[in-house]
RNA sequence: GGAGGCAUAGCUCAGCUGGUUCAGAGCAUCUGCCUUACAAGCAGAGGGUCACAGGUUCGAAUCCUGUUGCCUCCACCA
């Protein structure tokens, strides 16, 4: 009856089969039906992007949620799909054609992007079907794209249909500028980097009039201080290269240093541009020389501070971040901006206009995407209006925080408060080919209209323009597309088709979707935004529950990534461990909003538990099975003892469980799930109900065995889904197909639970008793308990005797040259063969005697505190009074086997 | 500069509205075992002034205040 089984179990051979039995099932395939909607919307992952840890954790966690809802009956739905990722796309793509030696500014549109497509047809499947290898149940026949026509399509129709609401606007602003890239970037695509940088001294001299002005005013007496005339002034930058573009030097008004250079002209080094020398309070005092210069084309504060005070505008950096002519000096002109700084610093220095130079730290914003260093610039770009659009979803923010959308961890409610207080307008416009081209149409004259095709447009602009004189030929299409997320914020709308006007079925039944699993930091990016898209465009929110997922790191805390090395592969993790066992080493320590510390040595517990559950499996197939009327009634009594006893364990766990994923705390519940199998299941229930060698087991305890493992597996499965499968179909014998994916999740049933606390307890201590003195397993022991609750310990017995081989157990007897354990409250006694130190037993009944009279002392110091006697709750009260009558009763049966030795 | 969070065993974390399921779990460590399911295992053991200092209370890991250290987000004075 043995059957041939491995001793380890090896997940290669098993995961592909079923994986690839569950879609040939289209288990995951959901259309909407009659039962309770489950749906969960990928974050979609980069089209060209690798499947990496971070991706791992958070698709075992949607897969998760996904599978129990499915097997608690509800039509579970995980869409899946890729995101576009405009700009990081396009640099691949730059990079790869670079790698061919072809030059993106040599490409017409239409043929860059004939490029970008076959690159994502060559790669964009590649992290789908390494999320196949994780074993996420996503319904693949939805597998969606966010730059399909049809998703494109609702992105063209949202930015019209904001535009024609007054949502949408475009202008003339400093933004962040990426020249890598060569892209307008939004605030949140900028990332702040610490930095050791240098504050470079520069002396501007004054001109020969403002000289001789100060000069005279000092003679006359005019100045109010004694201050020493200089001929220059001193200010402080960071960025030397940008005084070529210097449109003035400001100094605060209340500085009594620099009054007397108010309206005064300075002259820029080298290129000598006299400047005004300006006065506002925005400067600070105490930083620096407190003489600002001022760089309007360059930086955001000298813009605002420019525009208030007339200032030129003088750009002199290219959209790639090289000087122009506009620079005026030769020496920098078609250089780098960081060539420049270095080499204008030595000239200046050689010049002698360095006063001093010093070490300074401060922040730089770089590119998210391409790490280049964020040029402030001032472009024409299409704005969101957000002020307007919150006023009117004022839920965009209510939702959040009346828990109408629950966020776990909730205090990431405060931070997205935060930001939605604090909102700027969002930057669209995206100077990129790879991406939704935004419906903007333009006439040589600069006018435009906003229309979804040309004809259209013709149409708007003859509206608009009573004397329209151009002709369909003369439209030019805005050349710049949208930001990337500006698709994704429609996601959890658009992959159900939710913008058509045909086929609302989907839409209807799925959303709003259930949970959104992703990263923290996308919050912005990403969740805020898709919030505003469902109250804008569905009055409704896109999902009621967001689970922010922790930051996967290494030991040492660092992020894992590539450009450290400190990410193992995913895919090998897997060949090694098996998906199931890196699933749960993933799992096992991360609680939602926490980072993640990943160690390999997770995923090893992870595989030994699936080997754990894999040999329970061996041991419970080649059991021999006979009839119930074969064995003797006790045999059969103490086994239902056996069954009972783990019904009442499965049940209160399992309450347990269901309590912490209710609260999203799956680490908690999968750690429970592995000590009721591990522990409960395997150390006790099993070795409890195990026949001795060569003998066989009744069939009733069998089916019983076989319901409880298949129980288990069920309740295993969302975490650890093949091996699951693979001993389900195994152990229940199942021969007309099903999974267990679609099975039912089992209930908490009612049990009767009586405590074999004493006979475990009792069992543990003999066993250390006999490690303790080196006594084989194999000598039995005769014992003896002395207790005033006997029905805590006699029908279980056989317990007793099989897992501590014990061979005879009496009750309240004497025994003489015992040695003496305590248990609870009670005393067993063990007869060994070997000689016992009297002198030391009674040392340890000292002990044990001596223990408990301090802590009856201290119950004593309690119950004689009138304060606690009065305000203390009664039951309380009332179990410290029990405290000390078990003391009292142990320490007479104590006493009574001192006397005994 | 603003906001939030964290500090409990060697490591990673549980400990809800203050009171024996209050000092826990898993891993790691140590000891003894290849005991016919499993050495990817079995049976045990050791290990913590609950960051520090005050306070509230009959009673504090838990509540309050302060200190120190760390993390995250936001803002960005050149």
């Amino acid at each position: 009856m043995t059957k041939e089984i491995s001793k380890t179990y090896s997940p290669q051979s098993i995961e592909d089969k079923w994986y690839s039995y569950w879609l040939s099932n289209k288990y995951f395939h959901a259309t909407p039906d009659e039962r309770e909607p489950y749906s969960i919307v990928i974050p979609p992952p980069n089209v060209t992007g690798v499947l990496h840890m971070g991706h791992m954790l958070n698709n075992t966690i949607q897969d998760v949620l996904t599978r129990r809802a499915r097997m608690q009956g509800k039509n579970a739905c995980w869409v899946p799909g890729t995101d576009h990722a405009s700009i990081a796309t396009e640099a691949k793509v730059v990079q790869m054609l670079r790698e061919r030696g072809i030059k993106k500014s040599d490409l017409s549109r239409e043929d860059f992007l004939k490029y970008a497509w076959e690159w994502k047809e060559k790669y964009g499947g590649i992290i789908l079907e390494q999320l196949k290898k994780l074993g996420a149940s996503c319904d693949w026949d939805r597998t969606r794209f966010t730059m399909e026509p049809s998703l494109s399509e609702a992105v063209i129709d949202v930015f019209i249909d904001l535009y024609n609401k007054g949502l949408i606007y475009r202008e003339l602003r400093m933004v962040n500028w990426d020249p890598i890239g060569k892209t307008a970037l939004s605030d949140e695509e900028v990332i702040f980097k610490d930095v050791n940088s240098k504050l470079y001294y520069i002396k501007y001299n004054l001109t020969e009039n403002s000289k001789n002005e100060i000069r005279n005013s000092k003679k006359d007496g005019n100045s109010n201080l004694d201050i020493r005339i200089s001929d220059f002034v001193v200010i402080a930058t960071t960025r030397p290269e940008t005084i070529l573009a210097d449109a003035a030097i400001c100094v605060n008004p209340n500085d009594d240093r620099f009054k007397h250079l108010i309206g005064k002209k300075a002259l820029v080094p080298f290129i000598n541009r006299e400047i005004e020398i300006i006065a506002d309070e925005y400067v600070a005092m105490d930083f620096g020389t407190g003489c600002l210069k001022v760089t309007p084309a360059h930086d955001k504060n000298d813009y605002d501070l420019g525009k208030k005070h007339g200032l030129e505008v003088i750009d002199i950096l290219t959209e790639e971040g090289f000087l122009n002519e506009k620079a005026q000096d030769e020496r920098y002109i078609g250089k780098d901006r960081f060539a420049v700084r270095k080499q204008i610093t030595i000239d200046l220095e050689e010049a002698g206009f360095i006063e001093k130079i010093e070490e300074y730290k401060n922040q730089v914003g770089t590119s998210e995407r391409t790490g280049a260093v964020i040029e402030p610039r001032l472009t024409l770009q299409w704005w969101v209006d957000m002020k307007k659009f919150l006023a009117k979803n004022p839920q965009v923010l209510d939702a959040v925080m009346n828990d109408e959308i629950k966020f776990h961890p909730a205090n990431m409610k405060n931070t997205y408060k935060h930001w939605i207080d604090n909102i700027k307008d969002w930057c669209i416009s995206r100077q990129l080919w790879w991406g939704q081209q935004i419906p903007a149409w333009f006439v040589p004259n600069g006018e435009f209209v906003v229309a979804k095709t040309a004809e259209q447009a013709m149409i708007n602009f003859n509206a608009k323009y009573s004397n329209f004189e151009f002709s369909i030929s003369d439209l030019k299409q805005d050349e710049d597309v949208l930001d990337t997320w500006f698709s994704s914020w429609l996601w959890p709308i658009s992959v159900f088709d939710g913008f058509k006007e045909e086929g609302k079925e989907d839409i209807k039944y799925f959303y709003p979707t259930n949970d959104l699993v992703t990263a923290p930091e996308i919050m912005f990016f990403w969740v805020a935004r898709m919030i505003m898209a469902g109250y804008e465009w569905m009055g409704q929110k896109p999902f009621s529950n967001v689970y922010y997922t922790g930051i996967v790191r290494d030991k040492q805390r660092r992020k894992m990534s590539k450009s450290l090395g400190n990410s193992p592969d995913p895919l090998d993790l897997i060949a090694q461990y098996g998906a199931d066992g890196v699933r749960m080493g993933m799992l096992i320590c991360s609680p939602a909003g926490n980072d993640i510390l990943f160690d390999e040595s997770q995923v090893e517990q992870g595989r030994n538990f699936a080997n754990k559950i894999w040999n329970a499996f061996r041991l419970v197939k080649g059991l021999t099975i006979k009839p119930d009327t074969d064995f003797a009634a006790d045999l059969l009594a103490s086994n239902k003892i056996s069954q009972q006893w783990f019904e009442a364990r499965f049940n209160i766990a399992l309450a347990e469980i269901e309590e912490k994923c209710k609260d999203y705390k799956l680490s908690e519940a999968l750690m429970m799930i592995y000590k009721l199998i591990w522990d409960d299941y395997c150390a006790w229930y099993l070795e409890m109900i195990k026949p001795v060698y060569g003998e066989a087991l009744n069939q009733s305890t069998y089916d019983q065995t076989v319901v409880f493992f298949e129980k288990l597996m069920l309740v295993l499965h969302p975490f650890m889904p093949f091996i699951t499968e693979e001993i389900w179909q195994e152990i229940t014998e199942r021969k007309e197909g099903g999974s267990i994916c679609v099975a039912a999740y089992p209930n908490v049933e009612t049990y009767n639970y009586k405590s074999l606390q004493n006979t475990f307890e009792t069992i543990s201590k003999i066993r250390e008793l006999r490690n303790s003195k080196g006594i084989s397993p194999k000598e039995a022991f005769e014992i003896v308990i002395k207790t005033n609750q006997t029905e805590l310990y006699e029908p279980y017995q056989f317990l007793i005797k099989k897992l501590a081989n014990v061979s005879s157990i009496q009750f309240n007897k004497d025994a003489p040259n015992y040695v003496s354990l305590s248990v609870s409250t009670d005393q067993v006694f063990v007869k060994l063969n070997i000689e016992i130190d009297a002198v030391a037993e009674a040392e340890k009944i000292y002990k044990e005697i001596e223990y408990l009279i301090g802590f009856m002392a201290s119950v004593d110091v309690k119950l004689s505190n009138e304060k606690f006697v009065a305000n203390a709750k009664p039951e309380l009260v009332e179990k410290e009074r029990q405290k000390k009558e078990d003391a009292l009763a142990k320490i007479e049966v104590l006493k009574q086997s001192l006397a005994g030795l």
